[in-house]
DNA sequence: CAGCCTATCTATAAGTG
DNA sequence: TCACTTATAGATAGGCT
């Protein structure tokens, strides 16, 4: 249809192809309408130009006849469907958690003392009892974690206090050696010096309970 | 195009209407897939017959083609974007919810002392005092209700009581009357059984607190 | 580039088997 | 209902302004 004949494959003249593509899109269009009208037909037509211009023609309404389409075409695995679908779970879901969330609000608000007005004697006797129960629970695991932690404070003391007793030992086993051994002069002095000061730092500690402390209480005893 | 002009309105004659329906949807169908190669544009065609029938042609892949349609008519009040966003509104919405039921669910059992692990001392205590004031306010509005009622029931005794008193007086006023009142053979004799069923009655009631029964009191006493 | 022209090509209405 | 034919209306390629 035109002067000559085409080969229907990509047309590479840039303004060519323009021109073609307004004037059969037009013609696509008028005759889409023509269908609709003469065959009573519901047409829909979507078309991007390479540039990503979008023309449109829908006998009907455009998104009407899309929905239409989603629907009829049920392929499931259709996104459409999917996502109206997955709304609608979602929302429902939505709804429950909420009524859920309620419900426990109350229940711990009831545990709390709070929000009493709708419940009746027995209810309250039941929460009552529940609220024992629980703190029962709660006494007596606290109980025995502290009691654990005592023990375990009592356990580290023995240690420490054995230790101790090794350290103080030995100091004074290498005081005995040191007064032994004859040095002369300068690094006789300065062992010395040195042995005073722990001896000092020993004494201080037993007034003071150093081996409370955290670790490490090697460095405690300035001995590292 | 043809061997006459037609009108572009609907054809009556239905054949007529299916022929041509079916030839220019063809044509329609060709004229898309040239559009698309000639002018590389990406082209969506769905076209419903009268009777419901779809037929589609798409250059690329139509559910595609519809979403970039959906996309780039951006009219907002799109219902896919509105369902594709409400989806994921009421998705991210479930969840935040869950984790609250998560966290309400643990503050429960921990307020019935349950699923402790996870505390130390100083949360126990928390938890402790918590519920002691819990415990309290439930124990006093507890006994409030239960004040409240056992005034109500007092009163009510009270009332049942003068009832009680009103409803033997007349009894013993009407046997007095029915006694000196003299009745011949049949009569007589019927009214005095049936007062002295009455009188058997309410001896039984004294030994027996019918008075605390639920109403109605009028047929407890075989008066109405 | 947007219209317009027109020779030519296509689509198709109507008819036939 | 389909397949094929054919005359003709309609679409459009290429050229011109």
């Amino acid at each position: 249809m035109g002067r000559g004949k085409i080969e229907i494959k990509r047309i590479e003249n840039n303004t060519n192809r323009q021109v073609t593509f307004c004037k059969r899109r037009n013609g696509l269009m008028k005759k889409g309408y023509e269908l609709s009208v003469l065959c009573d037909a519901e047409v829909a037509l979507v078309v991007f130009s390479n540039k990503g211009r979008v023309y449109e023609y829908a006998s009907n309404d455009m998104k009407s006849t899309i929905e239409r389409y989603m629907k009829a075409s049920a392929d499931n695995s259709n996104s459409y469907i999917v996502q109206e679908t997955n709304a609608q779970y979602y929302q429902q879901e939505s709804k429950k958690l909420q009524r859920q969330i309620d419900m426990l609000q109350s229940t711990n608000r009831h545990l709390m003392g709070e929000g009493l007005g709708s419940l009746n004697v027995k209810e309250l006797k039941q929460m009552e009892n529940r609220l024992e129960r629980g703190i029962a629970r709660i006494r007596s695991k606290k109980n025995e974690m502290m009691l654990a932690e005592t023990e375990s404070r009592q356990k580290r003391n023995t240690e420490l206090e054995h230790e101790n007793a090794i350290l103080q030992a030995k100091i004074v086993e290498n005081e005995r050696l040191q007064q032994l051994t004859m040095m002369p002069g300068q690094e006789y002095n300065a062992i010395h010096a040195f042995l005073s000061r722990n001896l000092l730092s020993l004494d201080m500690m037993d007034t003071e309970p150093v081996v409370y402390r955290p670790l490490p209480e090697k460095k405690a005893l300035y001995l590292g």
